[in-house]
DNA sequence: GTAATTTCTTGCCATTTGGCAAGGGCCAGT
DNA sequence: ACTGGCCCTTGCCAAATGGCAAGAAATTAC
């Protein structure tokens, strides 16, 4: 079934049975996304909660002097999703943007509150998801705050690489706090190093 | 009543009644912590789900070069809490630690499921309390990766001044992303600047 | 009250990173 | 095929921050 790899993201948490799992991947419906298409725009609300099959968006900000700010990125496998707009109902502050072609699946926020209500163990599944998203967030920011440019650099490399593949360097640097030439001095040195 | 400020924190979610407040936390127990007393320790499991009344404490990890870095600080009046050690039932990586005498509410994950179940209000409330760390810790990302130290360290100074008044000055420093001595200038350097 | 410990500051210099601008390569649209 | 626009790199120098060590100040322990 073409909704297979859903399926084994619901299971993954380890909180519900295949049937379970099936039952409410079935209330999810198909989304694709062209290459540059924007999943969500700066202002508006979230209604979307985007399973993620294949592809690769980034959320972004424009910071006081006007500046693009990439803070975060979603890949294959994983929820896309505007957590703070869809949640509370609030105009996001983020943009979300395909960077290749993307295809998954979505539930609308009545849909999963239905199904939260209706289901607990979906309840406990949308929990573990949120605490899945404040782990990674925190070990980005130990990461940031420990780690040099460069050994930021390659921890994305050996964890995420699939980014690097498609997302163009200077919002790859401003996702790791860095300017754009300075990574491209880093991605030369470590080139360098890597070769000897 | 001595939990009003429990009761008031649970309303200001938007969420639930005074009266669904007030029976919700009749269910806390009260929780006392001296100055240097450890909330949580790292590798213990967290299970007191705290809202703090009042005092502040501090989160920390040991880096890998074994230096201490903070990465957190909960004041009165926020909930206090490993969420994934909480959440997950796994060893925490962190230690929460108190910086003065602490009071507060708590309640065990075992009640709190319970609470959950029982009371649509307060899953919808615990949520929120999830979503609201989520959006603190972006922002405090987004300061990071943007804003230079001595902006950094302004803005904390604005926005939380309890912090620079109870917690040493290597605690913030390491918060903030700096070294300590680089953290002493800039605030010497704001003096100056403020007192000109 | 005194000693021990921790905390904070400061000087000196090294390292990291940023800012700017120029140039080359590559891709997309016509 | 041409052309304009991004994208990436690189040189030059400036600015920000770190590392280390010494000493003063404050706090804590006995």
């Amino acid at each position: 079934m073409e909704r297979e790899k859903l399926i084994r993201f619901l299971l993954s948490s380890g909180l519900m049975s295949r049937p379970q799992a099936e039952e409410i991947a079935g209330q999810f419906q198909p989304r694709t996304l062209e290459r540059n298409a924007f999943l969500l725009q700066a202002g508006r609300v979230s209604d979307e909660y985007l399973f993620l099959d294949r592809g690769l968006l980034r959320a972004f900000v424009h910071d006081a002097d006007g500046n693009d700010v990439t803070t975060g990125f979603f890949s294959g496998g994983h929820v896309a999703l505007e957590f703070a707009s869809f949640f509370n109902r609030t105009p996001s502050q983020e943009h979300l943007q395909a960077l290749t072609d993307c295809a998954g699946w979505f539930i609308t926020y009545a849909q999963l509150n239905a199904l939260f209500h209706a289901r607990p163990e979906f309840r406990e599944f949308g929990r573990s998801v949120l605490v899945r998203g404040l782990i990674t967030l925190k070990s980005r920011m130990l990461n940031q705050i420990t780690e040099t440019a460069t050994a930021r650099y390659e921890s994305l490399l050996k964890t995420n690489p699939e980014i690097l593949l498609h997302a163009p360097l200077k919002h790859v640097a401003s996702y790791l706090g860095v300017t754009d030439s300075s990574l491209s001095r880093i991605r030369a040195g470590a080139k360098e190093a890597g070769g000897t």
